[in-house]
RNA sequence: GCGCCUGUAGCUCAGCUGGAUAGAGCAUCGGACUUCGAAUCCGACGGUCGCCCGUUCGAAUCGGGCCGGGCGCACCA
């Protein structure tokens, strides 16, 4: 240790501290995550779509920020209880009810079932709005809802329970942890709110001031500086969504014994839940140690930086997203990795699709806005969940490699030689997950975990250049294998924690032999090869890659030889006689003992081709 | 009008409970593959941290004031 400063002192860690406490992680079954110095029961409320109503990206971000906080407290030994806060209660209803009727049970559940929610909301309102007559039976509708009516429940029931196992699709295919089981709706509380509204009434704590019921929480004023109402019953004796949160909050703290709640909304609820907060807090309701929090977010915006929506200007279907995501990865996959059955290939591409749409939601500061573009969401650079899993892939094939030749991990000894600092580097940020786990838990702030991932896996790229691994021998090699471990398990883990997958296998490899086809000679062509005639893969158009071209094959490129698409191709060169070790679409283009463009995407992509 | 959020490289973002020369990725340019996965790595270029005051030994970070963007502000949830 040293003084370096004010302020200042430098330390250096003892190299076998380092590789004692890396040790201590890689066997245990937490890595370095301790668990929470006082575990607490959490309730969070998250994702909340509506009942008959499209999931939308609006959706997306509670429903994934909320799924990664509950894994990740979970984790830190926190008791969680989700709550999905589904509408499924409330005047809409009844148009929605008397439309179903309309249409009849069993087509509105056909339409319903196939995620035509929009289209059915849509329809219903439409109705409303055109005819008195329509709106009458729906008014009456909802006053029978209310009352309690056996056939209107029945028709209720209908219509929930056809979303729900739309809603329930749809996480099952994010991989979001909900269950039926954590839906607790707007219904749940009905019951509660008329006795809620009287006991406030008796109770003084609520004024009613022009007829309707009234809380006046501290610290709140409107655009006159008046203090700014919380309604707690309107004047016409229904119910607002303040009293509603008003009696979730009481049937958490109470009857869940929830000490900490939190409530993934989006930012522009931020004075409407500060608002229920402190009312809650001044009846008493939410006392010490309970408390609430806001865990808010940013819109979603598209490219444009306005707010993200179609070219006709409807909101994005959240299905519509997952859909697109998967397929492009889907291509990519089916591309790289043809050695895969179709369903692994599909599970590869949801892993990838999925993912890197959850992880660019995840991975910036929640409460900012932020660009949705699939484009840079799955690029394999930069900070993506492609690109993490594709460490991870490569760290799971290290294993199957050292596995065949019989190497395994052993004690992790002091790093020594020229990569050490790389290595050392790559241990203290291992060491470092659990702080930024707690740090989640603390702040409630995902991408932070996203950032430290990123970094592990720069860290670890760097340690994998500079320490060969399974070509070490002997103790350094079983030392580098447990590093590799180590981080294998930490990016494993932490993945895990925002709800992404890590497949241990995203891309398939072929060695070509040059001197198989005999009388050719690859042409060493930099990073920007060209896959003509292979179906699915092209490469981008560049000046650059025009230049390159002509730089080392002494001609110009024939047109059209770079497109405008994927990707994801990459290069791999050879003379005669070698091989080298490439993806199927990294293919040489052939010189002039070639004739034909064709011909020698024939032989890439059949004769040459051998799986490893 | 009041309140909340936000403004960092051409683009997308970290860093914000004060600490050393403000970091990534993309884009641009230049390097590194006869296989431990190049879907990668290394380097270069690129920034008055919106502006101005203040607190401090020290400010992107804290406070105040402006400017720009977004969102709220009583019976819709």
């Amino acid at each position: 240790m040293e003084l370096a400063g004010p302020g200042f002192f430098n330390l250096w860690l003892r190299a076998d501290w380092l590789a004692g406490a890396a040790a201590r992680a890689l066997s245990s079954e937490r890595l370095a995550v301790e668990p929470a110095a006082a575990p607490e029961r959490v309730v969070i409320d998250y994702s909340s779509p509506n009942v008959a109503k499209e999931m939308h990206v609006g959706h997306l971000r509670s429903t994934v920020i909320g799924d990664a906080l509950a894994r990740t407290l979970e984790h830190r030994g926190h008791t969680v209880v989700r709550q999905n806060h589904v509408g499924d209660w409330g005047t809409p209803f009844g148009m929605l009810i008397e439309h179903l009727v309309d249409v009849g049970e069993a087509t509105a559940t056909e339409e319903l079932g196939v995620g035509e929610l929009g289209a059915f909301y849509k329809a219903a309102r439409q109705k409303f709005d055109a005819d008195e007559g329509f709106a009458a039976r729906s008014r009456r509708r909802v006053v029978s809802l209310q009352g309690g009516d056996a056939e209107t429940r029945r028709l209720w029931r209908v219509l929930v329970d056809v979303s729900a196992r739309y809603f329930e699709a749809i996480y099952a295919r994010l991989g979001v942890t909900l269950q039926r089981d954590d839906v607790a709706g707007e219904s749940l509380y009905d019951p509660r709110l008329t006795p809620l509204a009287a006991e406030l009434r008796a109770s003084g704590a609520a004024i009613v001031t022009e007829g309707a019921l009234c809380l006046f929480p501290q610290g709140f004023a409107g655009k006159d500086g008046a203090p700014l109402p919380l309604i707690v019953q309107k004047s016409d004796g229904g119910f607002g969504y303040a009293t509603t949160d008003l009696a979730a909050i009481r049937y958490r703290v109470d009857e869940l014994g929830a000490t900490r709640l939190l409530y993934v909304v989006g930012a522009p609820q931020a004075q409407h839940l500060a608002m229920v907060f402190e009312a809650a807090r001044e009846l008493g309701w939410l006392r010490p140690p309970a408390r609430a929090a806001h865990v808010a977010f940013g819109s979603v915006l598209g490219t444009d930086k306005r707010m993200f929506k179609t070219r006709s200007g409807d909101t994005v279907r959240l299905v519509d997203l997952i859909d697109e995501a998967e397929a492009r990865a889907r291509a990519v996959v089916d591309d790289k990795a043809r050695d895969l059955s179709p369903e692994e290939r599909a599970a590869v591409a949801r892993a990838i699709g999925v993912g890197a749409i959850k992880y660019a939601d995840l991975s910036s500061d929640r409460v900012k806005d932020y660009v949705f573009d699939l484009d840079r969401m799955l690029s394999f650079d930069g900070n993506t969940a492609p690109y993490l899993q594709y460490a991870h892939a490569r760290l799971c094939s290290i294993f199957r490699k050292a596995e065949a030749e019989g190497a395994a991990a052993g004690a992790i000894a002091p790093a020594s030689g020229e990569g050490a600092a790389k290595e050392r580097a790559l241990l203290l940020h291992l060491l470092g997950f659990g702080a930024v786990v707690a740090a989640v838990d603390e702040t409630l702030e995902p991408h932070r975990l996203c950032t430290y991932l990123y970094e592990l896996a720069g860290a670890f790229m760097g340690f994998y250049e500079a320490c060969p691994v399974l070509k070490a021998e002997g103790d350094v090699r079983a030392s580098r294998l447990a590093v590799c471990a180590l981080t294998r398990r930490t990016l494993r883990q932490g993945l895990s924690l925002l709800g992404i997958e890590a497949p241990e296998r995203m891309l398939y490899l072929f060695r070509i032999t040059a001197g198989q086809a005999a009388g050719f000679t690859w042409v060493f062509t930099h990073s920007m090869i060209v896959a003509s005639g292979v179906p699915g893969v092209k490469m981008p158009e560049t000046p650059a890659s025009r230049r390159r071209w002509k730089s080392s094959s002494g001609m110009m490129p024939p047109p059209n030889t770079f497109t405008s698409s994927a990707p994801f191709a990459r290069s791999a060169s050879t003379t005669a006689g070698k091989s080298v070790l490439c993806a199927p679409d990294m293919i040489e283009r052939p010189t002039a003992s070639t004739s034909s463009w064709t011909a020698a995407a024939a032989i890439i992509s059949g004769v040459w081709c051998s799986p490893v």
